[in-house]
DNA sequence: TAATATCTAATCACAATCAATCAAAAACAT
DNA sequence: ATGTTTTTGATTGATTGTGATTAGATATTA
């Protein structure tokens, strides 16, 4: 057997169970627990489960979610999310210089953005191309990249956004509510969301109605921080 | 049978179940275990692939980049760029901290780098993406993309790497000469060559003999500021 | 806290796999 | 037919992955 299948073994029943342990891992592979370990030291260093004594536990992390679930988590609330992304991207105006927030949600911003001379910023190493491709002028930040997301994230990239002063910043939320503001799953993530927010003239949260009265692990801004835009109230 | 067929039925093969061991394939074919290694050498080389060690795994294409806007003449698989692109990559050592260029000519290493710690810079997209998803720790410059090379170039963009102080970088390069040194077209790209070749402590330009004695319009280095890594002399 | 059980990282020998080479076979050209 | 080039499969030493062992680290229990 391959070691990358074996690591997607152990992908695949960390993530479905949020942990394993080793004995687990070993039974249900067939290999050694050198192995096996080896194998878990390998994707911890890819940052793709977190390894601890006696086993492995699941990133905390909704980039890590979308590669297992794009298909299934993208069809959910279709129309919402359309009109909300439609409605985001007409608030984009001539001479906006604007951060756009990596994620499915800000994504779907992109097609409808109006020809105009605006310049924009983006983490989301898709959002990015798709943005040069339509011929606007496109900026990214510096940063890590981290496997298997479409995201510049981390300490560094945060940095490299507060150099910018932007009129306009789109961002996406796993949680909205009145006790933890905006939140996401991330740490990392975090970071840049609220960079991006206290560095934007007018701060924009994409978020459908189902992402209410929801708290994920870290806020990144309080309410008054940024305008809601969402399906219903 | 035909090279093609072969190849064609591993592709296939690996597609299909996302990954294949050499053993797999021989039965499958009924060929040695050398021609079928040759195949998939060569089919890795084409990108089409992911060698490792033991088989093949599928390309994870979840974000269809394009091709990159270039030459036919340079997409060309050639033995000398192969052969370049490979020596290359085997300078590459544990924990060294790489930059590498955007290009085609770069491009090539990426499949041969071996499982190391190395860390990567780079300002090419596509590279960026691979090495990622090789597993490999991959941190991107911050700035401007231009959208016809997939790469991140201008003046932000070298002075992002101008924190960094690289072990080793790759560079690539249109032109080679005694008088005008490492010449490329375009002016914000060989900005970041410049600022890679001086942040480095040992510079590496790729260059089959084919650039020799030709001259592009921007000069980002000095014959003796790099090695030139080539086919012949 | 100390004793015990469990887990880990480092090492080693062995097995599997690899790149390089070479001679035979096949395809091709003359 | 004859010589030339290309492709193939076998062989080689070198590299890399594997599993067992063990000393030390970490958790658990009393």
């Amino acid at each position: 057997m391959l070691a990358k299948q074996r690591q997607e073994i152990i992908l695949e029943t960390v993530n479905k169970n949020r942990s394993a342990t080793l004995d687990e891992l070993c039974g249900l592979i067939g290999a050694s627990e050198s192995t096996v370990r080896r194998d878990l030291y390998e994707l911890a260093a890819q940052g793709r489960i977190n390894k601890v004594h006696g086993g492995a536990t699941a990133i905390n992390d909704s980039f890590a979610f979308v590669e297992y679930d794009v298909t299934e988590k993208d069809k959910l609330f279709t129309e919402e999310k359309e009109a909300i992304a439609r409605y985001a991207a007409s608030l984009i105006e001539d001479d906006d210089f604007v951060f756009i927030d990596a994620g499915t949600t800000t994504g779907r911003m992109i097609p409808y953005i109006p020809e105009k001379k605006a310049v924009f910023v983006t983490n989301g190493f898709m959002h990015a191309r798709k943005l040069a491709q339509r011929g606007f002028k496109v900026l990214v930040p510096g940063g890590e990249i981290k496997y298997s997301t479409e995201a510049i994230v981390g300490t560094e990239c945060a940095l490299s956004l507060g150099q910018y002063n932007f009129t306009k910043s789109f961002i996406g939320a796993n949680g909205v509510s009145l006790q933890a503001g905006f939140t996401t799953p991330d740490l990392n993530e975090a970071k840049v969301k609220t960079e991006a927010v206290k560095n934007s003239r007018e701060a924009y949260v994409l978020a459908d109605s189902s992402k209410f009265d929801s708290i994920a692990s870290v806020t990144f801004g309080r309410l008054n921080d940024a305008s809601i835009i969402t399906d219903k109230l």
